[in-house]
DNA sequence: CTGAAAGCGCTTACAG
DNA sequence: CTGAAAGCGCTTACAG
């Protein structure tokens, strides 16, 4: 069947040791003439060494592992955020010569699992919950290498990267106040439970009250990041908050929802309504009007987590502190003075 | 360190092989009671099997791979199809007790590395030229299971997956004269070589021949699948070819930057041109106006993929032919008739 | 600079 | 119903 170290030994007639300096770069330990006729011989063969074996014999498998949260039944859900990390990932791991395992985890006993089961060297966390990462304990986990996108835990075992989402609700909020806005909503999912959600609630109110407007709890809705769901709660809005004269929103796939919903009841953005989105995906420059929102930086949010990553693998261990990216507004059509009244 | 069959062994008072055929569910070849005392201790001990011992001495990975083109040092691009496909791949997979490898492909050759080296029992290949899979060497796939999405290779090595490509364009082109259009462009990208545009492209022609309209070459044009690329052809028409009232082009990022590049000229859509995109993706209801598009059902596709892919792993080898899916038009707000001259 | 031995954690026949 | 042996393809010390 395939070819073996053994097979390329027996044709060069040297040994399986020899073979597998030479396969692995430890050049010093072999003379340049037989390294050349083994290359050459590899080459001819077409051979390629077992993943497995080698993940078995050392104490590395060059794998990492990328784990999303799953429903049971569902398929993975991908948002742009998580295709910008996997691209980047994939990327960083081949050109190190690693691979990357894809995981949906619905249950939090799947990541001890995953991890053992093919040995990862590590794995990047993308999605979860505070609380889950939290809960992440060193005898499961062992030595691997785990870096936890978007969490605000302090679970030592593994590395943070998130971006400044207090300061990025800051920029929205100001701006929108900055306009003349008093009534500004707030919109984002589940914000007890995800600490990005409550970061940027935190910088809301923090800014309301830093330019002495009150805080209105009437004002904060719980709206998932859907389309859809974006698109009901500006319906509501319209109808039962006319008060309201601007929106700040966790997602921009729920603010362009939003913006659809308060057309769908004859209100304009940003004439009536202004939205401030946030993650400046594609979709903000491809609705009309075009969406302002607070961009942050997918690449090289996923850049640091793959750098973080491979400094740990390689053994380069850096100050264990948590990475914060920086974020920016970006000025487009939907958000302006409020109405006249 | 970690758990292995042996340490169960030894506090089950049992052989290697009993635990290993508990835990590998052969029980007719153990005793009841016997396996409920290995498996509470194999709970206990939180024991996972190790995957690649396992990959070395069976034949059988239990790993899928999931191979896209990359460019050398660019991160993968993940499309919306790609995306569709990874969801339902891994779900499928991790309900099966298999693991899915995304391996992004820079050098053809790289296709056999990745195949070999995690010594994979299937592989799934998303967006790869019809050229390059017509090359696979059964010496170099060996007998792993393959599935080619998008492609009208006559490769026997692989099993393909597309969507009627040709009746899409069908579709579009038919409803678009329908409406009275007579200069109708096709805009798409490289369609010499890649086998699912060159099958839309003839969709158009034939039409529009059955139609009794003559191809003029000049209304062809190539075009990236890109918003900017989108935008700079619609600059161009507007300027270039006042005569043009419609356009059917492969893709609805493409179209919705044509629509902006129109409308920065002074041109709307559908006032002055019709549009018509390809994929039905979920941009084509957030823009203004809707696109009218053509669907093909992704997820129906990638779960056709995956179906495949299972019942090769699982030996149901099923009659070796591709499978079309269908596909439908999307009326939405993008094709009216051309305006009165 | 090169090699013989042991072992990584499993599964696969084959016995009993 | 249970087990002892061989082997999957490599790497890791350790000798020479």
């Amino acid at each position: 069947m395939a070819v073996t170290l053994k097979d390329i030994a027996a044709e060069a007639g040297v040994s399986l040791m020899t073979v597998s300096n030479v396969v692995n770069g430890k050049q010093a330990r072999v003379s340049a003439a037989t390294r050349d006729r083994i290359l050459r011989i590899v080459k001819d063969r077409g051979y390629v060494p077992s993943a497995s074996a080698r993940s078995l014999a050392a104490k590395s498998s060059r794998l990492v592992g990328l784990l999303v949260p799953a429903e049971d039944e569902a398929s993975l859900t991908i948002s742009p955020h998580t295709v910008a990390v996997i691209g980047m990932l994939e990327r960083e791991l081949r050109r190190l010569d690693y691979h990357l395992m894809l995981r949906g985890i619905a249950d939090r006993a799947e990541i001890t699992e995953a991890l053992k089961s093919w040995n990862l060297d590590g794995a990047v966390l993308l999605g979860f919950q505070d609380a889950e990462i939290d809960r992440l304990k060193a005898e499961t986990v062992g030595g691997v290498a785990l870096v936890a996108m978007d969490s605000y835990s302090e679970n030592p075992l593994a590395l943070e990267v998130r971006s400044d989402d207090f300061g990025g609700a800051e920029l929205a909020v100001s701006h929108l106040i900055a306009l003349g806005h008093k009534r500004i909503a707030f919109a984002g999912p589940g914000f007890s439970a995800t600490g990005v959600v409550r970061r940027r609630f935190e910088g809301y109110r923090t800014v309301l009250a830093a330019n002495g407007i009150g805080y209105d709890e009437s004002l904060v809705s719980r709206v998932e990041t859907t389309h859809a769901d974006g698109l009901a709660y500006g319906r509501r809005l319209a109808r039962e908050r006319p008060d309201v004269t601007a929106v700040f929103t966790t997602a921009d796939i729920l603010a362009i929802g939003l913006i659809e919903g308060l057309a769908a009841e004859g209100r304009s953005v940003p004439g009536d309504v202004s939205v401030v989105g946030y993650d400046d995906s594609d979709l903000a420059v491809y609705v009309t009007p075009k969406l302002t929102t607070v961009a942050q930086d997918l690449t090289a949010k996923a850049a640091e987590a793959v750098r973080l990553m491979m400094d740990r693998l390689a053994g380069r261990d850096r100050p264990d502190e948590a990475t914060t990216l920086g974020v920016r507004l970006i000025e487009r059509d939907t958000a302006a003075p409020p109405p006249r009244r």
